[in-house]
DNA sequence: TTGCTCCTCACGTCACGTGAGGTGGC
DNA sequence: TTGCTCCTCACGTCACGTGAGGTGGC
């Protein structure tokens, strides 16, 4: 291989020595268009790297040290130095975030674990009736439910406007897990007056909630969110399980203030489940 | 279903519903161990679960949240209440050092990529001559190091007793990154005369390593670590291109002064790469 | 001729999600 | 009969590690 040297090209093995990273990880980051060789010797198929190639893998294998995704990486390293500098920091800002909630759970489950006994909730239940709702239903993770909420209230209220066709605080339902990993789906929804028109766009639907009992904690607003709701949830599961009743669907939040003007202490949500 | 229900199990639907675990979420469950239904339809196959399996699975469920493996998950569950609680902060401690040292590295990336005027290493060469080592070999993770340097110091002592036998500082070896889930492996080695005779030893070997020269910059004990390390890793690879050098083999740490009594302060390494 | 490096599949890892194809009770 | 739920494979995800089997130059 002694020609290549004097060309100035290294072999997957030399440039993996510079670079302190693998040849396997070498050719997926070829394939993926990371690291390209300079040149690819027709014949053998061998992979050419050249010296200026060294920084940019470099930089590849450093932001893998730190667990960037390689569709990630792909972008960051696409833009030139002060926006990437720029990205990193950003991407970095959602892990703090999600290690944040990580480690506030962690301290919830501590004292679960070692049986201290929790804050005590005051769980009611309550009859609900036959209601009419419209609702916008999406697949959604974290970052873009406060766009999903802005748009579907706007949504909402061209629905029934004004006050005229609202028959009920709205409310989100959670079918699934909201988080960075996984997408719901979430719904929203609005009760109206059970004669309300409404014409379909996209994803809104009108539709019948049958009655039925629903148990439920009002929740100050700094314990709405993820996963300050967590020990909210958790009784009211405990409850289910003490009064043997089943849930007949999935939680819900109904928003009994405005979440724009509360403060952390205002009274802001009823965490409910519908019961069978 | 009915006659399930009213001898007080659940199906997996309904127990799904109750924990918040998806069903192909229980069913891989109840294969590792970690909740295993209360009972099995010969028949049909169906699993059926007791309402005081909810609380584990919860448990599961939390754990999986704040992203504890299951193999970690299966022991903690296993354990008592206060005992359970420990292990999780355990586990959760070591997130939060491997957390620590990705922070450090992306703001190390961030002035690179920003191209910020880099700290100014002093790079130097020398030349080594053929040397006999005594050297010791492992693959061992981050965790376990300090225990693998413990055991491979005593056993290079008792191969080169007193100082009669020793030519040259001890010296570390990094042939793979050593970190959570890369396990180097990494080789302690120790100089010695080239009359000495070592008795076989398990791992421990007898080696002759050729001249050669290396490029070495010396480093205070507080940046002898990972990631502390990263950036004069760093000025060696620049180094080697601007000099157009190419390097024999793979990093190692010179240990020039003892570690023991050294200060945050103390000159107490030379990071060395050997050269072709 | 024997090593050494390179090549391209292909499978395993981890914790599921997502069909595919089939069964059983209302 | 039509849905609904359950069942068991089997494949895809992500970033590689680890052979398997074959080639090419010293």
């Amino acid at each position: 291989v002694g020609f290549m040297n004097t060309a100035g090209f290294m072999t997957i093995g030399e440039f993996a020595g510079r670079t302190r990273l693998s040849p396997k990880a070498l050719r997926l980051y070829d394939e993926l268009g990371l690291v390209v060789p300079a040149r690819v010797d027709p014949s053998s198929g061998y992979r050419l790297y050249a010296e200026d190639q060294v920084e940019r893998a470099r930089i590849v294998g450093l932001l893998r040290q730190v667990e960037m995704p390689l569709a990630r990486i792909a972008v960051v390293v696409g833009l030139d130095g002060p926006a990437a500098s720029q990205a990193v920091e950003e991407w970095w800002l959602e892990v703090e975030t999600t290690v944040g909630a990580r480690r506030e759970l962690v301290s919830y489950l501590r004292t679960r674990l070692a049986g201290t006994q929790p804050v005590a909730y005051d769980i009611e239940v309550r009859a609900m009736p036959e209601r009419s709702l419209v609702a916008i239903s999406r697949h959604v993770h974290k970052a873009a439910t406060p766009a999903f909420f802005d748009e579907a209230f706007t949504r909402l209220r061209r629905a029934a406007p004004g006050i005229v066709g609202i028959a009920g605080v709205p409310f989100v339902i959670f079918y699934g897990e909201v988080s960075e990993d996984s997408d719901g789906p979430i719904e929203l929804c609005r009760p109206v007056v059970s004669d309300l028109t409404v014409e379909a766009d996209g994803d809104r639907q009108l539709r019948i909630e049958p009655a039925h009992e629903e148990a439920y904690v009002r929740l100050a607003s700094k314990d709405m969110g993820w996963p300050a709701m967590v020990p909210a949830c958790d009784a009211l599961d405990h409850w289910l399980g003490t009064h043997q009743r089943r849930p007949a669907g999935p939680l819900r939040q109904l928003l009994i203030a405005d979440q724009r003007t509360a403060t952390p202490e205002t009274l802001a949500c009823d965490l409910a489940i519908p019961l069978r």
